[in-house]
DNA sequence: ACACTGTTGTCAACGGTGTTGCGCTGCGAC
DNA sequence: GTCGCAGCGCAACACCGTTGACAACAGTGT
């Protein structure tokens, strides 16, 4: 059950194989593989090299394991984050930064979108948040709501492109073919604002909306701050 | 493999007890249900007193049968949307609607997160946001964009509740509680704004969060709209 | 030097999931 | 009256996470 060897200093001895961390690793390495090779217990035995249940070992249960993993990767994003920043800039930062680890790791991205993980580097990442909320100039229940509406916004955002990536292929041209294909043929007079926005519809891309929805947290932000230095 | 008795005007014929609408309503007298009774095939076969394999002679798989079901949920939201609103206040019972049905039924809110059903009521949820989007003063690619940005956001937020409520009772406690008792007792030097806002925080409603979400997405179209008019 | 103890990996197995192929049945059409 | 065939039940498959019993082995106390 301990994750370490317990109590002296003989971690280095040879007989243990498997640590803690080469199975987050290998567990990084399958997530990375993206929706071509699903994330199983076995599979990550195979990875390993070893029998598959030698990993409950150095882990409760397969969320147990996910948590640990997806704190990993928090810290990458943690660590993408240049000093220096203003606040604006430090949560466009940590929205591009986690995006991009949660599309390098879907699985991953995917299993937290509605998740806490507890650990470590999350308590940095809301430390991030709360400066950034209180540098723009909002204090008490005002900083604690608009950190959770960053908070909850970003995971959910990333999870959703994540879950995307992991759908299998087919589901996701149906999923895109629908905006060039089937909205273009509604008809006219139930659907006269699709019908004239049919062509602008299918050329929005990710990258857009992602900008758009980070901008719009942090306008509020804003928009919040300004309210409470004119009253 | 047909839904519908295919051809001639039979349709009525007693023989047939199953029929996707039967199904479809069965599903969601289980996703009524919680968490309490998982969402499965053979449980769907128990509730109609049928076979569980039944189903497949009208869908074609789990997933084409929860895209029908969550189709039918966003007919109810729909639905609960009053007549003669102004574009703010559609948005806002869009948003309210969809939260209630997904709450009421969160194995479909959590599933459909990521997912496009692109079936008949979509289309009427497309038009219904774009009509906003427009009436506050959007065009072209602007309405695009923004159109995009409420209805991901809405699904992803939505999506993000109603998963919560499928997690056993024990990980939403540990969730819960690590509000209240470990962001307490963190290290004041290393996480000085956690320490500050400890009191705050576990004060944060879930209806806030909401609330604040929303209007968030509103004003982000109201300021695009004043820009643009301005200009 | 020895037995003991606790950790780590292997193996077989359990209960659960979605899904498929085969055979029966009974209705509607001719 | 007979036939075709859609609809359903049944058994089974492949896969999933997880558990319990067992073997190998290191470190420790006597």
């Amino acid at each position: 059950m301990p994750t370490t060897p317990s109590t002296t200093a003989r971690s280095k001895r040879a007989g243990s194989q498997l640590t803690p961390d080469a199975i987050i690793e290998a567990s990084l390495r399958i997530a990375a593989r993206g929706s071509q090779d699903a994330f199983t217990v076995r599979r990550l035995g195979e990875e390993l090299g070893a029998d598959p249940t030698a990993i409950y070992r150095h882990f409760r249960d397969k969320d147990e394991l996910l948590l640990s993993v997806a704190d990993r990767t928090l810290g990458e994003v943690l660590d993408s984050i240049p000093e220096g920043l203003d606040w604006k800039d430090r949560i466009r930062a940590l929205a591009a930064g986690s995006l991009e680890v949660a599309l390098k790791y879907p699985v991953v991205g995917s299993a937290m979108a509605s998740r806490t993980t507890r650990r470590p580097h999350e308590f940095r990442v809301v430390e991030l948040i709360l400066g950034a909320v209180m540098e723009a100039g909002l204090t008490g229940r005002d900083a604690a709501v608009h950190y959770r509406m960053v908070g909850d916004s970003l995971l959910a955002f990333v999870g959703q492109q994540a879950a995307y990536l992991l759908f299998t292929p087919d589901v996701r041209a149906a999923d895109e073919s629908s905006w060039s294909r089937e909205y273009r043929l509604v008809d006219p007079e139930q659907f006269p604002n699709i019908t004239r926005l049919s062509a602008e519809l299918p050329e929005v891309t990710d990258e857009q909306i992602f900008h758009i929805r980070v901008e719009a947290l942090i306008s509020a932000i804003e928009t919040r701050a300004r309210t409470l230095r004119e009253t």
